[in-house]
DNA sequence: GCAATAATCGAACGACCGTTTAATTTCCCG
DNA sequence: CGGGAAATTAAACGGTCGTTCGATTATTGC
């Protein structure tokens, strides 16, 4: 139930299916929605405590695997962040959706609060000890840094479904590895020709 | 009519708010819509139509503002991009909820043949020619360049009115200024400290 | 095996939506 | 001034939505 939830909110966002329709796909009748959940908030909120508690798992998963500490931060901040959007290809959606949406219901305030104090905060922190450290130019408030990567990793979800296609850049699975690559090239070096090469 | 339409959608988004709402927001009753319009969506459609107009209008008028071609050919296109965006501040919204709609309606799909064709195209055309000019890099495909700049540009103005707040960075009228010199730093030189100075 | 309880369903309810209609007002021109 | 066209409206229609209700079916504990 749930999950016929997710798939449907993944393809086309939460707030515009219908509980009948998330209930024909469960094959099980609109009522029960109600009798489990209360209301459609109440399901809402089910649906994006699962989400973001399967995110969470999996970024742990990625932290704790071995050998990360040795690598490269940012490059992994990187790959953790779209790895994290690229294994739940909805993510992107149902933030943006809920960006969208306006009056403050409860779950759009903890969803969003989950999201900067958990996964953002914590950026914001190692980047700031990476500036310490010297590793990071320190010229640059941290925040903004922090902005700017998470814009990076993840806006071109959003348009290149769209976008994608006329530029003729294929929004396949090898997707993701050139968007890794090309904002680790971007966040080291910046765009412009240079005859120095950092580092 | 179409003004108040707009200060609605600009607020809400024009998915989300109905034709009654509108239509008492323009002091008119809700038949005039479809009197005027047909249905909703050649109502959107005439929306929309003047939401671009206006913006390209725009975007011209900086375009042939005096000084324009002596200036530093990227650091302008960012102000451009953000000027256009803040200018009309429902902008990133429209988009980004029209990003979310599903199902090819005419409106949606005409908008992004705009936006596509238009402004982005352009761009990538700019950038392929700084590229050859020697004054970009020439190892980052130009379509990814255009990508990461709208990312970079477009982003921050959807997700700072959430975590703004909480991060103590305010979203008034000094933002835009903030974005693009964060910006234009950010696209000459990349994150990462570094000893010898580009260009 | 049988109550008691939980789970499930179809149908109906009320609210809201976009749209239509029929009637009324406003406007303009001969 | 008057009559026909345009503009505007209130009310109603059909449809969909989230939700509730009464009844029916499955599950469980003893």
């Amino acid at each position: 139930m749930l999950q016929a939830a997710t798939e449907l909110a993944a393809a086309q966002g939460f707030e515009t299916c219908g509980l009948r329709e998330i209930a024909a796909r469960a094959r099980v009748s609109p009522a029960m929605i109600s009798y489990y959940f209360g209301d459609r908030e109440g399901f809402g909120e089910a649906l994006y405590k699962r989400a973001f508690e399967r995110v969470s798992a999996r970024v742990k998963l990625l932290v704790d695997a071995p050998g990360f500490a040795e690598r490269d931060g940012l490059d992994e901040l990187v790959s953790l962040h779209v790895a994290a959007l690229t294994a739940d290809p909805w993510l992107p959606k149902l933030i943006a959706s809920e960006l969208l949406e306006h009056g403050a219901s409860p779950l759009r305030s903890r969803l969003f609060r989950d999201l900067t104090r958990g996964p953002l905060m914590a950026m914001i922190g190692w980047l700031e000890d990476e500036q310490g450290a010297g590793r990071l130019r320190q010229d640059v408030d941290a925040r903004w840094m922090a902005i700017s990567i998470a814009s990076l990793c993840t806006f071109p979800f959003l348009i290149l479904p769209i976008v994608g296609e006329e530029l003729g850049l294929a929004s396949g699975p090898g997707f993701a590895e050139k968007l890794v690559a090309q904002t680790r090239h971007f966040l080291a070096d910046g765009l412009r020709a240079r005859t120095e090469v950092s580092r």
